[in-house]
DNA sequence: CTGGATCCGGCAAGATACTG
DNA sequence: CAGTATCTTGCCGGATCCAG
């Protein structure tokens, strides 16, 4: 099941006009981990592996229902594992699964351009509202 | 691992660590263009400027309204252009704006993952379901 | 042709309380 | 500690009609 591949990027840099947006499945993706929390759940869990507590006081905001709805959502989908310990008091935890690695750069480039795209998209929006 | 990173990944993943997930702002992109159209909206008028209708029939699926909103979002945070042409009858034409060729590649990743993902992710879904 | 305005059902998601 | 159950609210998004 779990296969390590990185020929996920080589189909990219293939020449191919590869830019037929119907066969786009990026709405596929965002049904995925576009929600408000998945997403940060997958970068928090980059950082190793987290147990539920852990997640909640980490992920501002959220609510301990979203937060596990959202990690069997994950689970489900296969993002991510979750083991549990039988100790007392009792311990789960979540971890990644070798799926997530691909996508954690180009995860990682949006962040990346929301950065630099924050104070442009901010002033835009402005001028927007001031224009209406 | 990956290597197909634009000029604006470069920059600004270079100086920082850039693994620290506080400041991440996965957020705010997907509050941006993580609704159920925007991200396709894009794509296509990726293709080069596109009409109303021409957009309506190009999204498979999309209502007038929806359209409609999800254009207005995009163009109040500069993401896109909306020109009118005074004709007879009215013409519009939506058009991305340079903040977008910049997130092209990592959307670009996103959607060649999900190809390569799907089948494992509905073979994990499957196997979830029958567990439970 | 390019939308705006309005109504409305359904689901996302927060708050709260309870449990093994 | 790691969740569930239930209630309630908000808003997303479809359908429909109207307008410049």
């Amino acid at each position: 099941m779990s296969q390590r591949n990185t020929a996920v990027t080589d189909q990219l840099t293939a020449p191919t006009d590869a830019s037929s947006p119907e066969d786009c499945p990026l709405p596929e993706v965002l049904a995925l981990i576009g929600d408000k929390w998945s997403a940060q759940v997958l970068v928090q869990l980059g950082e190793g592996p987290h147990r539920f507590t852990q997640l909640e006081r980490a992920i501002e905001g959220i609510s301990r229902r979203m937060l596990t709805v959202s990690l069997r959502n994950l689970e489900r989908n296969g993002l991510i594992t979750r083991t549990v310990y039988p100790d007392s008091p009792p311990r789960v935890e979540y971890a990644t699964t070798a799926l997530v690695e691909d996508i954690r750069a180009p995860l990682e480039a949006l962040a990346a351009w929301a950065r630099y795209a924050s104070p442009v998209i901010a002033a835009a929006r402005h001028a927007y509202d001031n224009r209406h």
